[in-house]
DNA sequence: AGCGTTTCCGGTAACGTTGCCGATAGTTTT
DNA sequence: AAAACTATCGGCAACGTTACCGGAAACGCT
């Protein structure tokens, strides 16, 4: 006979469905439901880190107590503050940073969302990220979007659901829609654009100046002695695009050269279409006796099918390049670009967003222009001008 | 006149100290202790997010209707489900993941520590771990050891202290000892070891064939009609060094040729290193036809120098690197090398990691081999044998 | 001694979520 | 119609931590 496990009594005991895998029972008498087996009473105990709560039980102390002394707080005395340093060192007690955090709301942790960490670009942004961070107390947490628009939303959502304290991002190619960054989307999350931003939304950004950095390769290349230089352009929809492009056309104008419209491409950045601009270009009656290639990949691309079509480089041809990658002082001939400084553009963006976490409210938002280096590389050196005598970095 | 909070008397009231910067009184008829200045109850609410109690009090249910709603679960009629799911919408709900994973002890996130992140093996395999991660629900916490020792400790404590569900981690050049990685002091987190790993941690582990990737490029080399064949070798101490050599070794005993000891250098990686060992070797009096740099960087070294010096690569001197990167194939001339893979051995790690959550303690620790590739192109084309008939890579 | 003060520690609640179980109304079976 | 059952929902507790405050003993001063 079935007892009740409230009054004890039995008579009054009687079934009440079958509920969960179990038989359940009522007592009429005292009006309680229960079921027949008692839980399993979490047979293999969930292997748990030592807790503030073992330590103190360890002690005889209240677990409040034990907090006090491991935080530095003042309402404790020396001796049980050593004593309770003691126990804690001893059962390797270390706080659990997830209960901090939802005490708190702070997670220390920075998310960071990119196209593709596998581009030295990113990878030398997010070391600066991290290197700023890291001094100030911060772990990182990286995304890709892989220049895909739905990830890079999905990334910031799973960062904000996260609970990051800041989010520092550069948008895909594919983004137009910025509502995932504004900030009722990301709930009071700090966030700051880095390299390509958007000025739809009210954050902090850094930049970097694509039109000094155009303007200054191409007044090399002008110093150099070219006067038919081409550029080949990414599509004109890409604001990096047409900023180069502007600085290109300023230089141009600077020195009172013509503007060529045969003499400009847009491409895709693939491969192909830069080697078919190329093409077209030695096709023409007044082939240029420059290049300008806004993408130093595509450069690279130049470089490459300019020695397979036997064009000696800088002589015949002078190609620089926009961004200052590892390999391009790798490649023969060394290839002149701009650097863009990307580990100083991530300590920058780092830093920005400890500057709006510490000034809260009174943070106003602004932008960070990094300007570009010219550095200059034999692809470039027809030796007609003054910068022949710069120093080269091979 | 002061009042007691407790039982209104004011006669029986009497200061007792001043502490936490208030006046505290004492009530003599009720014993109780207050402060006058009450709690400034939060001037300015701290902005919060929507809670399930938010969604929960907007519909007059219960926090736990709402959690039962949200997540599927069967206990709730539909119209109830509908109606929760349509507020929470409305209200802009997330789940809290940190309060989520305090009380599920899982927070779906992956430690990974790397040497460096800048250099592209490393952002490789970190992609293809994020692939797998990302596929699998997990998020990815990267940190960089900058091959510092104590910087690798610190960042597997902090990711430990973090509660991620799991370690991938590879080491640091200056680790030797590898407490911080044991089971005890990971307290029971999986760690997986991949590229650099411990025999001295009953881990998974994924590491690459180094052995049989130096056989190749040595053995293609002597197909190529090479016969004193130098090889640049790291420190001794260093496995991957020790096992390229190794490979090395075995592919000359194959063949029958001399090991010739002063064509073997162990050098630091340096480029200052590698060019002093390579005017070592041209300064025999029989200098090597061919030379194995067991690290790209310092085979693009030789590359350039060799250039410097005049002499002509592969017909004076073949050169083979190890590690196929994006530039082995921009250098002129193009350098053969062993693709290693980084991305499927970043993709095998997560895997594994997967798999020993899944497990739990059925998990048997297992090592994957991840065997490269060998690139052939220009750089070690002597012409001599079968292998110039290879599809080149250019 | 009497009163006011300081020191130090314990208890409670809350951060947001979810598992477990009890309660209740309505429905079906005997 | 009583007994047995089902469908839903509310309440409690716990994850680990810490802010806040009350209680009590020790201390200091007149």
């Amino acid at each position: 006979m079935i007892k009740c496990t409230k009054c004890q009594l039995a008579d009054s005991v009687m079934r009440a469905g079958f509920v969960r895998g179990r038989q359940r029972y009522q007592c009429k008498a005292c009006n309680f439901h229960f079921t027949d087996e008692k839980p399993l009473a979490v047979p293999e105990r969930k292997r748990r880190q030592t807790t503030i709560s073992d330590v103190a039980k360890a002690l005889g102390v209240a677990p409040s107590t034990v907090s006090r002394a491991l935080n530095g707080h003042s309402d404790i005395s020396a001796t049980t503050r050593q004593a309770i340093i003691e126990v804690a060192r001893q059962l390797d007690y270390h706080p659990n940073l997830l209960a901090q955090s939802l005490k708190s709301s702070e997670t220390y942790t920075i998310g960071v969302v990119i196209p593709d960490i596998e581009r030295p670009f990113f990878a030398t942004a997010i070391s600066g990220i991290q290197q700023v961070a890291a001094e100030a107390g911060y772990r990182v947490m990286i995304c890709q979007s892989k220049e895909s628009y739905a990830t890079e939303v999905s990334n910031v959502q799973a960062l904000i659901a996260s609970r990051v304290d800041g989010l520092l991002i550069c948008h895909s190619r594919e983004t137009e829609n910025f509502d995932h960054v504004k900030p009722q989307a990301c709930r009071g999350v700090p966030v700051i654009h880095f390299d390509r931003v958007s000025n739809e939304v009210d954050s902090a950004k850094v930049i970097l100046d694509d039109w000094n950095g155009a303007f200054q390769v191409t007044e090399h290349l002008i110093e150099q002695g070219a006067r038919r230089i081409a550029i080949l352009a990414g599509p004109e929809s890409l604001l990096i695009s047409r900023n180069r492009l502007a600085g290109y056309l300023s230089a141009i104008q600077k020195y009172k050269l013509p503007i060529l419209d045969e003499l400009r491409a847009h491409i895709d950045f693939r491969t192909e279409s830069a080697v078919a601009a190329l093409d077209a270009w030695l096709a023409l009656p007044n082939p240029p006796d420059a290049i300008f290639a806004i993408n130093y990949v595509n450069a690279f691309d130049l470089l490459i099918a300019l020695k397979a079509r036997h064009i000696r480089v800088p002589e015949e041809v002078a190609v620089v390049g926009f961004g200052d990658e590892f390999m391009a002082s790798m490649i023969e001939p060394g290839l002149t670009t701009v650097n863009l400084h990307p580990y100083r553009i991530g300590q920058q963006a780092a830093r920005l967003f400890l500057e709006q976490i510490q000034q809260k409210e009174q943070f106003q938002p602004r932008t960070f222009v990094i300007t570009g280096d010219l550095v200059v590389r034999q692809s470039s050196l027809k030796g007609k001008g003054p910068a022949s005598f710069f120093k080269l970095n091979i």
